[in-house]
DNA sequence: TTGAAAGCGCTAACAA
DNA sequence: TTGTTAGCGCTTTCAA
């Protein structure tokens, strides 16, 4: 039974620097008021005791957690990882603790928005690539709660976005500056804001080049009804639609990557070549698409993710502060999927 | 200034429901102490007042926090995802909250230690392919606080690896049967853990089949320090070392997807075919490897991440529970980097 | 500059 | 079965 060391309380720090905890919290939260003398008293005590405060009682007496929520998409794609490192780094720079809600289908959204809204689980919240229900919207605005949205868009939240219209129309361009002239696209659902965006960033460059949009060109996968279309499988069904097509295209825009990826594969099955018999250009630049050579429209993932928990931060110290859309800027990186440049 | 809706806490249930708070208390913990009839009405003032428990409140007052930590090497590989996605559904599932520690450097992971031991902000932590000092492992067991380890190992911690050994074994017998007699293997750093036994492993297969060990065929890359050697670019360079050698092996075992991943690459730049001029299999059988066509012995990452937690789980209800030390079986998964069948 | 005391919103022990 | 009360470990007035 050697004396089972039972953790530090401010109490005890207190009694043995001889002073009240009030002076102990001050020298903890470096409050002005307090002598030196004391202060270096009382972090003495706290060294010698390996005191650290109690992470709850503090969220519970300043009505902070010191904790944000993260929540995206059931993450499977290194979009989101690449996002979440940024997160991350600046999270932990800042001492903040990071919860991480993935979400597979949209009602879980609702359910952890509940929680973390009435639970006072955390002071923010960054939401991935996922929409937010207008009645959630209105109350975080009516509370001042803060919430920074990446790669999604509400008039009334923080936003991180790219140029998602001028990244398709410029991938487009690219294709059509190839030779291309039969060329299709291969989107997500339309529900999911960059989709959207993405098509008619795709059908402005068409128009600009007088080419007709072809609607059979314009491929949408829904096979899994439960996501929103940007994956693997997704890509490979669509890609296995335009195949099927008989005056196929010789180009396409893919909205992602990682639905690239999945058309790569149904090309290549059917034993067609890249970029010979069909050109790809894909979008977001993820690490796959450096493994697969896919040329493709480069988000700046790292920058968005840093920016995100930065504003969020901001918004924590000083919730009124007006909105913040931001939104950056593609980059083509050409790779071996369109020919040669 | 519309009466700016503050949120409800524990007495105004009690008011609007004319009981006191303890009976509040009681219908929210289903207590069996108290009657059908109040808990009812109790109930119905939550529901009609949007009632949710204050979480930290809650923790402080009940000593629990109701979340977990996960701590991993900052995650970039599927090899990760895929035991995070198991690892988040059953955390959802048991209403538990998941703290998200990347860790780049090791240091890191004693900040992150120190801080969740000292600050009650967990009830238990699960540890993915760290290594835990011995002086941490110590205060964790005399406390009885719950931690599982997840590919990675130490005696006194519960654990879930795969048969790492027996794993290698069986890659390098199948390199083997696929006649190949001049076999090398890139490895990780041997400090980690699964680097280490895979090793062991492979050097058991060319034992067993009269094969000598060639020094010069063991390759493990320490390019980048900061890491273990599981990543691509350390299989990248590896490969090139191999490449480099006059006699170079037919037939290559990667420790890892992401390294057979990079070492492809370095294949493919120098004009060499795979399967045909160096055969290669790899380990872990994450997503990529799908894609990439590698052969690979699988880990079972699902099954692995869902008892991670749900041990967890047991461990924090009971943490006086035996030790767990679970190991899975590996799996061979043919594709095209070893050759026909 | 300091100590004492009153919360923060809950759970749990104790009486009734 | 219930209400009351004493904490949980902190921050933050309010006096001194």
């Amino acid at each position: 039974m050697a004396g089972a060391s039972e953790k530090p309380t401010i109490y005890n720090v207190a009694t043995k620097a001889g002073v009240g905890i009030g002076t102990v919290s001050r020298a903890l939260n470096n409050s002005p008021n307090i002598s030196p003398d004391t202060k270096k008293r009382v972090l003495k005590a706290i060294e010698e005791l390996h005191y650290q405060p109690h992470a709850m009682a503090r969220g519970l007496a300043r009505r902070k957690s010191h904790m944000a929520a993260i929540m995206l998409p059931m993450f499977t794609g290194y979009f989101y990882m690449e996002l979440m490192q940024a997160i991350q780094e600046q999270a932990s720079r800042h001492e903040y603790d990071l919860i991480m809600y993935s979400i597979d289908k949209p009602s879980k959204s609702k359910d952890y928005l509940k929680r973390v809204l009435q639970e006072n689980r955390v002071d923010g919240i960054i939401m991935i690539s996922l929409r937010m229900d207008d009645k959630y919207v209105q109350r975080f605005v009516d509370s001042e709660f803060p919430v920074v949205l990446v790669d999604s868009y509400n008039k009334d939240l923080d936003s991180i976005t790219v140029k998602n219209k001028e990244g398709a129309y410029k991938a487009a361009c690219h294709l059509i500056q190839q030779g291309h002239r039969r060329i299709g696209m291969i989107d997500a659902q339309l529900k999911s804001f960059p989709a959207q965006i993405r098509l008619d960033g795709f059908k402005q460059a068409l128009d600009e080049y007088g080419i007709p949009f072809e609607k059979n060109y314009l491929v949408i996968s829904d096979s899994i009804t439960e996501r929103d279309g940007f994956n693997r499988e997704a890509g490979y069904d669509a890609m296995q639609n335009i195949l099927s097509l008989k005056d196929r295209p010789t180009a396409i825009f893919v909205a992602s990557d990682i639905q690239a990826a999945g058309a790569l594969q149904a090309i290549r099955e059917v034993g067609l070549k890249v970029p010979d018999d069909i050109a790809l250009i894909g979008f977001d630049d993820i690490e796959l698409a450096k493994y697969l050579g896919i040329t493709t429209m480069k988000q700046p993932l790292f920058q968005m993710g840093t920016l995100a928990f930065q504003r969020l931060m901001e918004k924590m110290e000083t919730p009124s502060l007006p909105l913040l859309h931001k939104s950056y800027n593609t980059e083509l990186v050409i790779r071996q999927t369109c020919g040669a440049k």
